[in-house]
This record gives structure tokens, C-alpha cells and sequence, in this order.
DNA sequence: AAATTATATCGTAATATTGCGATATATCTA
DNA sequence: TAGATATATCGCAATATTACGATATAATTT
């Protein structure tokens, strides 16, 4: 046990999940609220503000990249990430879906 | 290790992070969308349309309910789960500050 | 009251994620 | 070219999550 069924669910909601689940956790949600604060984009200064060693950091780094909530590019002899516009504005579509679709709804329950 | 370092974050990002979490599985991402495609709430045929155990569902509804994206109230013998637009309008909240937080930035980068 | 139905929780096995030191890679600088 | 700097990846240990059968709880029906 203990292997997701991926298999089993619609590749639209293994998607979904998959960019929530780069979300969902704090390092993740910190780096992204750093890049942020900055007018450009980031470099490994976030070495020396998260609580994690530069192996970690490098790991969630890779991980939002893999999502596409981030983007990188060459700077130099380090990497320049930004937050995807894109991507954010397609969580906030699928959020709103949702919202619409309890709206819908002309019997709610609870 | 593995121990993930909460204590080393805000209170607001652990918070954000969870929710996220709570959206990061299939299972629960399929669930979410079939309550929007019932006009009443739902019960356990959850357990009929889902490719998991009658366990393993009520486990992810603990989790969306633990995370209030949904709620549920007593029916009966058995129970009865909605979405909680509120908090998915919060979720839309913290999509639409970050996306709001990059158009600000003058000089994007990647 | 006994059987049925609906849901939750426990215990456990398996896979996944987190975190880090060590090391690899690649660019920049002296 | 040698050393410094920036980042990625490997390998490992530890914790977390996923899934399920078995069992518990609680309301409903017969």
C-alpha cells in the first residue's frame, strides 16, 4: 500500500493535485513570498533566508520548477528564478471553478 | 530527517501550505468535484464512484474536512459533505495577491 | 432487541517526502 | 589555468502519507 492510485483518477485531476501538492508545503510557500518581495528575481539569497541547507532549498526550488509554478533563467554562474504568471492565474481559474460550481448549486445543504 | 521544519515558518505559510496540501492528492481532488456535480451534498457512494476503500475515503475526507474545505452535518445515519465556499475564496485570495504581487514588480525578469 | 447501514478509527505495510552532507557541474574571476 | 562561487544531484536516515482490512460507533429498520 501506500502507492498513490494515479492511475485510477483523470489526468486533469492528477494535474490539479499535482501543482496543489508543489504548494503545500511552507518552504515552498516561503520561497514563493520571497521571489515576491523582490523587484527582480532570486538567486540562492534564499540560502541565507530559509531555515534549510542549499541542498534543500535547491530540492523545492526543482520541485516548483517541475510544477511550472517558477520559471528560471541563466544568469551568470547562478540562476534567476520567477514566479509563472501563467500558472498562478490557472490555480486561481480552478478555484474559481469551484466557487461557480457550489454557486450552481440551487440546493445547498450544509 | 524528514522531519519538516514548520516551527522555522509563519504561522500564515504553514497555514497556506496545508491548504494547498489538502488539494494535493487526486483522491480528493475527485472528490471535490463530485460534490459540484451533486445538487444535494454527498454521502458514501463516494465510495461507489471512487477506486478506493471505504477506509481510504473516509481518511480524505477527514483531511479536506480537517482543512474546512469541506463541511459536513448530520443526516441521518450517515453524513452529509459540502464545499465551504468561504474558504476556497480565501484560497482564491492568496492566488490573486501573488498574482497581484508580480504585476507590481517594474522590472520582471524571466 | 437484532440486523442493517453508514461512517470513523486502529493497526500495519508500503511508498513518498523531507532534509542534509558530500560531491558533481558549470561559470566567473584572479 | 587555478580557485572561488552558484547550483544541482546523489545517497542516506528519518518522518509522513497512502491504502486497506478489521473493528468500533452510531443511527435506522425490521
Amino acid at each position: 500500500m501506500g502507492l498513490t492510485k494515479s492511475a485510477q483518477f483523470t489526468d486533469q485531476q492528477n494535474k490539479k493535485a499535482s501543482v496543489f501538492k508543489a504548494l503545500g508545503h511552507p518552504a515552498r510557500i516561503a520561497i514563493i513570498e520571497y521571489i515576491l518581495t523582490q523587484k527582480t528575481c532570486i538567486c540562492n539569497d534564499l540560502v541565507g533566508t530559509l531555515p534549510l541547507s542549499q541542498a534543500t532549498v535547491s530540492q523545492h526550488l526543482k520541485e516548483l520548477k517541475d510544477a511550472k509554478i517558477i520559471k528560471g533563467t541563466i544568469e551568470g554562474n547562478s540562476l534567476c528564478y520567477c514566479l509563472n504568471p501563467e500558472l498562478l492565474t490557472e490555480i486561481k481559474f480552478i478555484i474559481e471553478q469551484y466557487i461557480v460550481g457550489i454557486e450552481q448549486n440551487d440546493s445547498p445543504c450544509c
